[in-house]
DNA sequence: ACAAAAGTGTTGAGAGTACACCCATGC
DNA sequence: GCATGGGTGTACTCTCAACACTTTTGT
């Protein structure tokens, strides 16, 4: 065990959200060294008593008061030389976040918390700008082949809102048509009402069927 | 830095291998505690100038002497508890190895390395069972969706050899006519010759078009 | 009446699947 | 000549993509 020199192991998590109609990324800008000043992904050490998992949920709650939102693991990134404090292991995860939850606060060794838009990123710390593109090939990678798009949507939402976070993960319209035959098709929906106060044709909300609220394996487009 | 006790990082491999028709999974008898006896995945403490795919490689390289094969990180499992060492987090890979460039040597800690055929494994030490049906997942995953079946066989190989690696991968037949065309279809591979000296009509060889030598991306059913 | 988003079916193209026979070689 | 695996084409089904108009509500 102690033959070698052991690294420090993190958990680092990429949030995404939707806001203001645009993909979102959270970045904290780091309020120690090194890179003191920079922008950079939440995250921090692993603690000597707590899972991987429970530390990634640990500092997105710490970011953003969200508890039990859409969290996975992505990769590991430990190449030598990656952090210049020495050995540091990166265990990257994802999450999403649901808007209505969110209640941002800097924590301890950031000076400041903040969205930004993915089109729009400033420099990032140590390698998490490769960390950052790798999460956001995973993340629209699930939304093509899982029904994960839920997740950031409220319990009940109409279709026209889920559609539109598909057309602003992919950045690209999608037919209406189409798009509900495949989601109504899917069978996983159910009819739980409709909007209220609204200045247009009310839309009938829906939910996940009971037994599919856990995260969802089915194909999207 | 030095405010959180360090943990041990592990790189472990999972090698699968096609033998005698089968799909097997290269294992090592532990030869030191904990689990002395027990099989277990080969792989070893991450070093501390290594990156952690070097060590993945490294390992590889320790147990069966192959280099340059497939190799992909898998998933990074880090429960606390999971060694009764201490705080272990292992780094799990999964390679294919080239049966032709195979040649086992049981390493400094282990006091045997064997195939086995994957239906028929023993108990496992540590939590390597989860780890092995996980990198089982992903393989068959990764037959389906990319086009690494390649990677088990020679550099020149006829179309039966690799379907037959598919149906065994996959535990199932395959239509030949379907396969060949999807195979052939795909436009990355070029007639390099036929066999020789057997005794039956001699199939066409192919090997991959220079520039799809790395591993590639495209669906194969 | 008008603005705004909801809701609704059909058609054509391409991909995947099922299926059976002849061919070249070594023994 | 026979055993062994190699090699080939067609028809059906299903999924995906393209496409435009009517409906409901609030103002």
């Amino acid at each position: 065990m102690t033959d070698y020199t052991q690294p420090s192991v993190t958990a680092d998590v990429v949030i995404f959200n939707i806001v203001d109609g645009k993909l979102k990324v959270l970045l904290i800008k780091r309020g120690v060294k090194p890179f003191r000043g920079s922008w950079a992904i939440p995250g921090g050490f692993v603690r000597e008593d707590e899972d991987l998992f429970s530390a990634a949920e640990r500092e997105l709650y710490e970011e953003t008061g969200v508890e039990n939102s859409y969290l996975e693991q992505l990769y590991t990134f430990g190449d030598t030389g990656r952090d210049p404090r020495g050995r540091v292991i990166s265990v990257a995860y994802m999450a999403l976040a649901r808007n209505s939850e969110v209640e941002l606060k800097a924590s301890s060794d950031a000076s400041d918390v903040k969205w930004f838009d993915i089109e729009d990123l400033p420099d990032l710390a140590f390698d998490h700008k490769k960390i950052f593109d790798y999460a956001l090939k995973r993340l629209r990678w699930k939304f093509e082949y899982t029904c994960i798009g839920f997740s950031v949507l409220p319990k009940r939402f109409s279709l026209g809102a889920l559609q539109k976070v598909y057309e602003i993960v992919f950045d690209r319209k999608i037919d209406k048509r189409n798009f509900r035959k495949k989601v109504l098709g899917l069978g996983i929906l159910k009819e739980v009402g409709v909007e209220e106060g609204v200045a247009y044709r009310p839309a009938k909300l829906y939910s996940l069927k009971v037994g599919f609220d856990s995260i969802l394996r089915l194909s999207l487009g």
